[in-house]
DNA sequence: CGGATATATTTTAGGTTTAAAAGAAACGAG
DNA sequence: CTCGTTTCTTTTAAACCTAAAATATATCCG
């Protein structure tokens, strides 16, 4: 309100924070593996998910995207062996991801190159202030602007 | 670091607000104006940079992407009649973008409601807490990764 | 059983982004 | 003044993402 627009600033703050840091992350990947976040994010889910994978719908509501894009990500990785389709036995219309073996020996490297990267990008903040950055995260809520929009109308 | 995997957590929080609010305000401004972020951006851009307007190596700057990106991104906006694509007439090669009178009309609008919903999004972030947010946020160093990655090498 | 309805996923069309190649104009050395 | 280089921008190809239409299978009800 009388905030004089710090939240909008604190806001493009956020942002080009995490876009920078996501950004390099995604470099990173490609060029050290040839894979994206996008496709790591996929082995991530697997990987937590295992030995039973996860079916088309499951990977698409971890991964916070739309039904769509989980088809065209795993397509990539089912191409260069490191995910496995199968169709549910019991109902034909569902898909089952699973990783392979090569699924699994990537992902661990790209999994420890990862968390080696995100620990130096954050080794100027102390286990307080990550505590501390969490739990004013948690404060912004994106649902309020769905809300703002209605009561406009 | 015994930091035991604090890092990666605070990261994932960091990524999945950032993302949530962007997809947030992305879907309220196509949905209420026509137009994405990514073309509020450039608005954004060449309204503080009146009236002289930007060369498309600046906006490329400001904008943080790519050379092809704002060239594609700035099409829609010249197709609409929101943005003026001008050569320079001192070099051949550069291309001076402006708003037209429609583009300050229609940015005017869709700011007044963006900074409305960041603030509905930020409602319960106190002033302090904003200003703790920002110094928390800066403390993150992408530009660490290329080091790290350069060190394994 | 068979047709309507519901569910799960893929396809399609379009927007955003990048890196790399191509194009166009200016500059500089001979 | 002309050739080669540099600079600025656009084009191209490919990846990622979404919403909506299409497809395929399952279920329900008469």
């Amino acid at each position: 309100m009388s905030d004089d627009r710090e939240a909008v600033r604190a806001w493009l703050t956020l942002l080009a924070t995490s876009q920078g840091l996501k950004k390099a992350v995604d470099t990173a990947f490609r060029s050290g593996y040839g894979h994206s976040i996008a496709r790591f994010d996929v082995l991530s889910a697997l990987d937590r998910a295992r030995p039973g994978g996860l079916r088309a719908g499951a990977l698409t509501e971890r991964l916070m995207v739309s039904d769509g894009n989980t088809t065209q990500v795993t397509a990539p990785l089912i191409r260069d062996g490191l995910v496995k389709r199968a169709v549910d036995p019991d109902d034909g219309r569902v898909a089952i991801f699973t990783m392979t073996k090569k699924g699994e020996r990537v992902f661990a490297e790209m999994a420890v190159a990862h968390r080696r990267w995100i620990e130096d990008a954050f080794a100027g903040v102390s286990p307080a202030q990550l505590k501390s950055l969490r739990r004013l995260l948690a404060l912004i809520s994106p649902t309020d602007i769905a809300r703002s929009r209605k009561d406009a109308a």
